[in-house]
RNA sequence: GGUCGGAUGGCCGAGUGGCUAGGCAGUGGUCUGCAAAACCAUCUACACCGGUUCGAAUCCGGUUCCGACCUCCA
């Protein structure tokens, strides 16, 4: 097994990683919240780490990776008046909460699929485990680091710190935290700002409600994530994944509810991948500036010149490494767009190689070169750089200017066959229409204008191209005929 | 305000002390009836001011600017 090194947030530095079995990972992903469309922000994660569950496999690894759906309403705001997400979502549009979480999940689910993200192997809902996340409770509040006031129960973060880190994830005091919390104008019955809540009682307008011991009410905010990560990965796994704007307060919380009520941090690395910005601004719901992933694919939101594949934007997001901001902007996916078909253009001219008795280039270090980028921490733009230089060289020997064994281009074949395809997920864009009739009609006309050029009518063979171009569809003469596309 | 991160060529984006990624755009060329496409070649960098060093984009100090988290967020 080689030596995979990635970036532990909780450490602060690169470590070699090591699972707790030898053969096999434990990893766990925060999903997405139900309750809006699937933007570009949630195809970061989900790629991120798609990325590292496919290479982890390709390593050898036996994993059970574990992405959740959080279908329970989060409140709105700190206060206990607090509505949630998807309650009101549901109130405005009069549907059953269930309605809208079912109906986000799947549009996320179509999203994910488009960007050929794999299915994890389990994918857990927050609301069909309410069980759990009592019992947790349960627990937490037996070890003594909670408290229950009228019907809710809260963290008690002061009487955890104590004993264990409340901030070890985040690298915050605690005495900072208490400095800059809001102040809840005695709305609240936490004892503390800094506490947070387990369970939340249900007033008598929250649509979303479970009998507790505590009465009818609902889970806290981080609660889902530890009970369901535990339940199926055990109170101690290797990887727990998420945005980097979970760091706190989502996960510095699910480290003090499992070391509460497990006394174990969950997980053994924690890796964060960072955000997508426009403009240099971070994008979120809160900020009103996201971009769908639908409006991506169809190229009907405002900002948008164009329709994006979806394989221009993985592409896009494995072009920057996952922990630094990556900038949106049309220029940004155009070149991506262009990039990915030159990368493909490659693999489609190696395939078509002729070889030769012998290689005049050396490509012995290519595959260890491209290894050594993706153990460290997962550097896909280095990766790609090297396939791009490879890209250089197939073309090169294309035109005659390098020669390449029988046993090379075997060997460039199971290289991007192995990081395009296999790790990076990657599959080239088809253009062409499905439709077979219409197939058969341009090929006609091709064969037809194939004539006209062989008797020298330039004229009518550039009238045939010239109106073709109008319907968006664009002619191009190679050496080996000519071929078809629609234009952008 | 507190904590943390960043500033790289026209754009995106790697890179932690010398060998100066990669993609896109630009320019020149090959190919082509022409064009497009494709391919080849190639120019432009390391926010600013000091310091350490034989040598710094890379280390240290300071300055300016930007961002993230501290409230739901991927």
């Amino acid at each position: 097994m080689q030596d995979l090194y990635i970036h532990n947030t909780l450490t602060g530095n690169k470590e070699l990683f090591k699972s707790i079995d030898s053969e096999s990972v434990t990893m766990y992903v925060c999903g997405p919240t139900v309750y809006g469309e699937p933007h570009l922000g949630h195809a970061r994660p989900a790629i991120t780490f798609d990325v590292l569950f496919r290479y982890l496999k390709h390593l050898g690894y036996k994993v059970r990776y574990v992405r959740n759906i959080t279908d329970v309403g989060h409140l709105l705001n700190d206060a206990d008046e607090g509505a949630d997400k998807i309650g009101e979502k549901a109130r405005a549009l009069q549907l059953e909460p269930m309605e809208v979480a079912h109906f986000y999940t799947k549009k996320y689910h179509e999203s994910m699929h488009k960007l050929n993200v794999e299915n994890p192997s389990i994918e857990p809902i927050a609301s069909g485990h309410i069980i759990e996340q009592i019992e947790m409770i349960k627990k937490i509040l037996d070890n003594g680091f909670a408290y229950e006031v009228n019907g809710s129960v809260y963290f008690d973060v002061i009487k955890y710190n104590k004993t264990n880190n409340y901030g070890v994830l985040s690298r915050r005091k605690i005495e900072d935290l208490m400095d800059n919390s809001r102040v809840l104008d005695g709305q609240s019955d936490k004892k503390n700002a800094v506490d947070f809540a387990l369970w939340k009682k249900a007033s008598a307008e929250h649509i979303m409600r479970w009998p507790s011991p505590w009465g009818d009410g609902f889970p806290g905010w981080h609660l889902e994530c530890s009970a369901m990560s535990c339940k199926y990965l055990g109170e101690e796994f290797d990887i727990h994944g998420g945005g980097m704007d979970l760091v706190f307060p989502h996960h510095e919380a699910e480290i003090a509810q499992c070391c509460a009520a497990n006394k174990k941090p969950a997980a053994k690395y924690w890796m964060h991948n960072n955000m997508i910005t426009i403009a240099g601004q971070k994008m979120g719901k809160s900020l009103g500036n996201f971009i769908t992933l639908d409006e991506f694919f169809n190229g009907t939101h405002e900002k948008l010149d164009q329709a994006y594949h979806p394989m221009v934007i993985r592409f896009f997001l494995l072009q920057a490494h996952y922990r630094s901001t990556i900038d949106f902007s049309n220029a940004a996916l155009q070149a991506a767009e262009k990039g990915l078909l030159r990368l493909f253009n490659g693999i489609n001219v190696l395939n078509n190689l002729t070889s030769s008795s012998m290689s005049s280039v050396d490509i012995s270090l290519l595959q260890s070169k491209c290894d050594d980028a993706m153990n460290d921490d997962l550097n896909t733009p280095i990766v790609l750089s090297h396939l791009f230089d490879a890209v250089k060289l197939i073309n090169a020997t294309y035109e005659g200017k390098h020669s390449l064994s029988h046993s090379d281009i075997q060997i460039l074949k199971l290289l991007f066959d192995k990081y395009v395809i296999g790790v990076f997920g990657l599959y080239a864009i088809e253009k062409e229409s499905t439709n077979s009739e219409f197939n058969n009609l341009m090929k006609l006309i091709l064969e037809i204008r194939s004539n006209v050029k062989a008797n020298k009518n330039w004229e009518m063979a550039d009238q045939i191209r010239d109106g073709l171009n109008q319907l968006h569809i664009e002619i191009k003469d190679t050496k080996d005929g000519s071929t078809w596309n629609y234009k952008k």
